[in-house]
DNA sequence: CTCCCGGAAA
DNA sequence: TTTCCGGGAG
């Protein structure tokens, strides 16, 4: 069953498949240029959300009136015709799903924007070719079952990640001064245990070096033996130095609050921008992806490679499997439910499936 | 794919 | 003693 969204964010069955052309007027597109299905007397309702499919949304553009979208397009479809390229469309605004209304049904699971210069309520008709929804993601069978077991196993025990998350970092700061210490407890956490890096910040803060200013006219060396023993502490004290001067010229001592612009920061990769979007800005861009996530999806057989079967390879490709199908108010829970469930149960090695309440049922990879 | 690094577990 | 754990960058 296909779900889309018409005016009043209502949330109606469409029939099956169905591509339906778009023609003629100037008018941008809009909710309301889905066709609209009453729902249908097979009870759409009463399906459990485990079997109920994710619309991927499907936009046709005409090739020449917006060329930065068709560039797009065609380096994420290689294999459509060369006639309808497609994007599978992300999260624009309009088309977002309301989140009151049958949200467990059919999720939105969209995070890449369309990056070429309109989003798609500002093409015109004109421009669209057409629109379509089609079916062919899934939620995993039971994913909210398992998920539940998780939480229920992870209630019960203590794992680091509950008591030392960098999300933790300057809770009692003012707004800037906490993204700024989430931002640096960020990039001192890679590679380093969590209690380590909860030490190497409460020095920083004993003096007064959780602040961009500060860093800035501290000595490198002063910065480098603070910070010991994360991991890494040579390169991150100089990374820490060059974000400091960044933000002061760039950001007026704030940090960047766009994915971008995160990422153009030394020593924040994709994992630690979306955790800084998330924590710092409270803007939900994306997953946050860690080696633990990545570990259990595909132990759960969560993710996969497009159109095939097998496991994902990167945390990346982890992130925009699991983005397609699961439900966007998961988006942020699951990185600290999955990281202590992976810390105390659900180890790269050794995995304790005895415990585990999950694992017989439905885990893939360790079972008994 | 390799390197960066310290500490913990095997 | 060796192996593993953690992201990012080149």
């Amino acid at each position: 069953m296909s779900f889309c969204l018409v005016r009043n964010t209502a949330l109606l069955p469409l029939v099956p498949t169905r591509i339906q052309t778009i023609s003629s007027a100037k008018m941008p597109i809009t909710r309301s240029s889905f066709k609209r299905e009453t729902p249908s007397e097979t009870n759409p309702g009463s399906e459990g959300s485990g079997g109920s499919s994710v619309p991927e949304l499907r936009v046709f553009v005409r090739r020449k009136r917006v060329k930065k979208t068709v560039e797009v397009i065609a380096k994420e479809v290689k294999e459509e015709s060369s006639a309808q390229k497609f994007v599978k469309l992300p999260d624009i605004e309009d088309f977002s799903y309301s989140k009151d209304h049958m949200y467990s049904q059919s999720t939105p699971a969209k995070t890449v924007h369309l990056t070429g210069e309109k989003s798609l309520s500002q093409l015109t008709r004109k421009e669209i070719k057409s629109v379509s929804l089609s079916d062919s993601v899934r939620p995993p069978p039971n994913w909210e079952k398992v998920l539940e077991g998780i939480r229920k196993m992870r209630s019960s025990e203590d794992a680091p990640v509950d008591s030392m998350g960098c999300e933790k970092a300057g809770s009692s700061l003012p707004a800037k001064e906490r993204r700024f210490a989430v931002l640096v407890s960020s990039l001192l956490s890679s590679q380093t245990k969590d209690q380590v890096n909860h030490g190497a910040i409460q020095r920083l803060l004993q003096n007064g070096l959780l602040a961009p200013d500060a860093i800035d006219t501290t000595n490198e060396d002063t910065i480098k033996s603070l910070i010991y023993p994360v991991g890494f502490y040579t390169r991150k004290a100089s990374n820490l130095k060059k974000i400091a001067k960044i933000c002061l010229s760039k950001y007026d001592g704030d940090i960047p609050s766009s994915l971008e612009e995160l990422l153009l920061l030394p020593g924040i990769g994709p994992k630690m921008a979306h955790l800084v979007m998330n924590v710092a800005w409270n803007n939900v861009q994306g997953i946050c992806v860690d080696t633990h996530v990545h570990r259990i999806c595909n132990r759960l057989g969560w993710v996969s490679r497009p159109r095939t079967k097998q496991k994902t390879r990167t945390p990346e490709e982890t992130r925009e499997s699991l983005q397609l199908w699961l439900p966007k108010e998961e988006w942020v829970p699951i990185n600290p439910l999955l990281v202590g469930f992976g810390q105390t149960i659900c180890t790269p090695l050794r995995p304790r499936c005895a415990i585990c309440a999950e694992s017989y049922w439905f885990c893939f990879d360790g079972r008994l």
